[in-house]
RNA sequence: GGCCCGAUGGCGAAGUAGCAACGCGACGGUCUGCAAAACCGUUAUGGGUGGGUGCAACUCCCACUCGGGCCU
C-alpha cells in the first residue's frame, strides 16, 4: 500500500504555514516545507521563514538545509524530501508538504520525472554562449521530439533541454508511478485579500529588520548579483541597498511583485485538477477532509 | 479681450495623409535538475467635439471646448 500524504499548496501569504502546523497538531504529523528559498540558510525574513516559536513543537524539514554557497536544485529536493517522508512515515506520523514551490512538490510527489541527467557547468558555459536559435537548431537535431513543444525563447529550458540530450546516459523510464497516495489541500484567499495580506506581511517583516538582514548578507558575501537572481525580496533589497531606488519604488515594486508570483503560482496549480481548494477561513472543512483521507 | 502652444489606450509617449511605434501597468499562459527563476501571449474599429477639403484624415483647413503660456 502507498504511503499517504498530504500536499498543502496555496500562494505566498495564504496563510498556509500556519496552517500546516495546525494540522500537522491534529493529524499527528511533521511538516515538509517545500520552498525554493527557505532552504537556504540565513535567508530568513526575506522569506518568510517560519520561526521555532511558530512551528509550536511541530518539526519542519528541508529547511535550512542549503548553503548560498551552492545551488539547490528540484533534484536536490527531491532526493532529500523523499528521504524526510520515508523518515517521517517510519515513526508512523504523517508527512505534510507544505510550500508555494509547486515544482518541486510535483517533483517529489512524482508528478514530473526529472531525466537522469545532473547539470554540467562546463556544457552549459558554452551552450550559454550560443543563440537561442542556434540552440534550437541543435535541439532539432539531437532531441527532435524536444525541440516540438519546447519554450523556443526560454535559454535556460533550451540549455537544459541540451544538457539531457547530449548527454552519454539514457534518459530513465517514464514510468515512474507515484509513490505516494496524495491529498492535495489549496488555500487560496479571494485577490483583494491576497494583496492586503501581501502588503501587510511586507510591513510586518520590514519592522522586523529585512533590510539589515540583507546588509548583513551581503557583508557576509552574498553578491548583489546573486540577490537578483533569488528574486522578490533579496533582488529588490539589492536596488535599494545600491540607492538605486527609493523607499517608496521599493515598497511599490516589492509588493507588486510579489502579488504577480502569487498569481503565478496560482496559474501553476490551475492544472492540476486534484487539488480540493479552500479559503482561508474555511479551513476546518480542509481539517475534516484530511482525516476521511487518513482513516480510509 | 488678443496672440501662441497643446489635446493620441489605465498612465507615460512616438509618428505619419493610406492598416495607431514603444515603455509601464493590467490580464492570460508556459513549465521534465537555476522554478521567488526563466520565458510567451493579449491589451485604442479608434486618436477632445462639430463641420470642411481629399479617392483616403489621427495626420490639412475652419469653428467650438478644455489645459498651459504670453500680451494689453
Amino acid at each position: 500500500m502507498r504511503v499517504k500524504l498530504i500536499a498543502l499548496v496555496g500562494p505566498t501569504a495564504s496563510g498556509k504555514s500556519a496552517f500546516a502546523v495546525a494540522l500537522a497538531k491534529k493529524l499527528n504529523g511533521e511538516v515538509i516545507s517545500a520552498d525554493s528559498r527557505q532552504v537556504y540558510r540565513g535567508l530568513d525574513i526575506g522569506t518568510g521563514k517560519i520561526t521555532k516559536r511558530e512551528m509550536r513543537g511541530v518539526p519542519h524539514h528541508m529547511i535550512d538545509i542549503a548553503s548560498l554557497n551552492k545551488t539547490f536544485t528540484a533534484h536536490d529536493f527531491l532526493i532529500q524530501g523523499r528521504r524526510a517522508a520515508r523518515d517521517i512515515t517510519k515513526r508512523t506520523l504523517v508527512p505534510i508538504v507544505s510550500g508555494g514551490t509547486g515544482f518541486y512538490i510535483d517533483t517529489l510527489v512524482g508528478r514530473i520525472s526529472l531525466a537522469d541527467v545532473p547539470p554540467n557547468k562546463k556544457m552549459r558555459a558554452r551552450l550559454d554562449k550560443k543563440t537561442n536559435q542556434q540552440l534550437l537548431a541543435l535541439l532539432r537535431k539531437y532531441a527532435p521530439r524536444r525541440a516540438k513543444n519546447i519554450d523556443t525563447h526560454n535559454k535556460r529550458r533550451l540549455v537544459r533541454a541540451l544538457e539531457i540530450a547530449l548527454s552519454k546516459k539514457a534518459p530513465p523510464s517514464r514510468t515512474t508511478h507515484p509513490p505516494y497516495n496524495v491529498l492535495w489541500i489549496g488555500i487560496s484567499p479571494s485577490k483583494e485579500d491576497l494583496r492586503k495580506r501581501i502588503r501587510a506581511r511586507l510591513m510586518a517583516r520590514m519592522k522586523l529588520g529585512m533590510v539589515a538582514e540583507a546588509r548583513r548578507l551581503y557583508k557576509n558575501g552574498l553578491s548583489y548579483q546573486r540577490m537578483e537572481n533569488l528574486g522578490l525580496e533579496y533582488r529588490w533589497l539589492a536596488h535599494l541597498l545600491q540607492k538605486q531606488i527609493t523607499r517608496t519604488e521599493f515598497d511599490a515594486g516589492l509588493s507588486r511583485d510579489i502579488y504577480r508570483y502569487a498569481k503565478r503560482q496560482l496559474t501553476y496549480w490551475k492544472r492540476n485538477k486534484d487539488i480540493r481548494w479552500f479559503a482561508p477561513n474555511k479551513t476546518n472543512d480542509a481539517v475534516r477532509l484530511a482525516k476521511k483521507f487518513l482513516a480510509l
